[in-house]
DNA sequence: AGGCAGGTGGCCA
DNA sequence: TGGCCACCTGCC
């Protein structure tokens, strides 16, 4: 497999070395991995593949695999969204009156939300119930290494799509390691099944109409949602609420005794119509701090 | 060895 | 509505 050669990717908002790792690492995406012999990144998404790193100065470069050029290139940009400026979305946040989002955003100045395929966003948050973020990574492996397709000949899998979920057991799926979420995952690829552009409906609906359509998923509940949105739909007023943001919620907010569907409320409007960036640079910070 | 982990859904008052 | 708990599996 030849590699083009290494390509700035100009971004509208540069990363810091540990922006880029949290925003390839930190549990928005699950499918990308340090390669320490060739010190970068790869990632998988779709039916693509790229290696990323920061060079000296701070810019991205990239390569692609020869043969998914020109379209992994234009592809990549926009999983990136590089001309999104998250500088100037972050400046809108309420940071000025809200002394840990600002402490977050500082220390993870450059973070950025990715713009990942839906259906693989929704397949990699029904494996995350109480799983930790590398158990998260592991099962999507499998499910890759068992069910996906070959981007290349002998290359990196792709996820499986929802249709080859279909017509696998949940037996099968279970043989994965994933527990109790084979039958959710088997669950939610039947219904898809049944209405084959549901997915592609929901994605294109209002945020409140696609959250209540997702809920209908066996194994999606409003955590997992917010996040499939948030991460594969960019509705950024998606403010997923989970063990940490509760966490910061509670120590640091003082928002002991709130139910989720108040946190969640909460979020929206305190952070405003980006209330997901908001969480993912809390979410980020608060991890680091346990 | 037992409890817990980026949750969800069912059951019972 | 609100609280409790089972659910797979692996890791500390």
């Amino acid at each position: 497999m030849g590699w083009t050669d290494w390509t700035p990717l100009p971004l509208a908002t540069p990363f810091t070395q540990e922006a880029l790792r949290e925003t390839l690492d930190g549990g928005q995406a699950f499918r990308w991995q340090f390669l320490e012999m060739e010190s970068c990144w790869q990632g998988i998404w779709g039916r693509f593949v790229a290696r990323v790193v920061l060079d000296q100065d701070e810019r991205l470069l990239y390569r692609i695999p020869e043969e998914l050029m020109p379209q992994a290139a234009e592809a990549l940009k926009n999983y990136f969204l590089s001309d999104t400026n998250w500088g100037k979305i972050a400046d809108r946040l309420p940071w000025r009156s809200d002394r840990e989002l600002a402490q977050a955003i500082e220390a993870y100045s450059g973070l950025r939300l990715l713009n990942q395929p839906f259906p693989e966003t929704l397949l990699g948050f029904l494996c995350s119930a109480t799983k930790q973020i590398p158990q998260i990574k592991l099962l999507c492996h499998k499910l890759a290494d068992s069910l996906g397709e070959e981007i290349l000949p002998g290359g990196p899998l792709a996820l499986p799509t929802w249709e080859k979920l279909a017509q696998t057991s949940e037996a099968s799926l279970r043989s994965l390691g994933l527990g109790f979420r084979a039958k959710n995952i088997k669950k939610t690829a039947d219904a898809i099944a049944k209405d084959p552009a549901v997915l592609l409906r929901i994605e294109h609906l209002p945020y409140h109409e696609a959250h209540a359509a997702l809920l209908d998923f066996p194994g999606v509940g409003s955590k997992v949602a917010d996040c499939a949105l948030l991460f594969g739909a960019r509705m950024y007023e998606a403010f997923p609420v989970d063990t940490w943001i509760l966490k910061v919620l509670e120590k640091r907010y003082g928002l002991n005794d709130w139910k989720k569907v108040q946190l969640e409320s909460f979020g929206r409007i305190h952070f405003g119509p980006y209330a997901g960036y908001a969480q993912q640079y809390l979410f980020a910070r608060e991890r680091s701090l346990s």
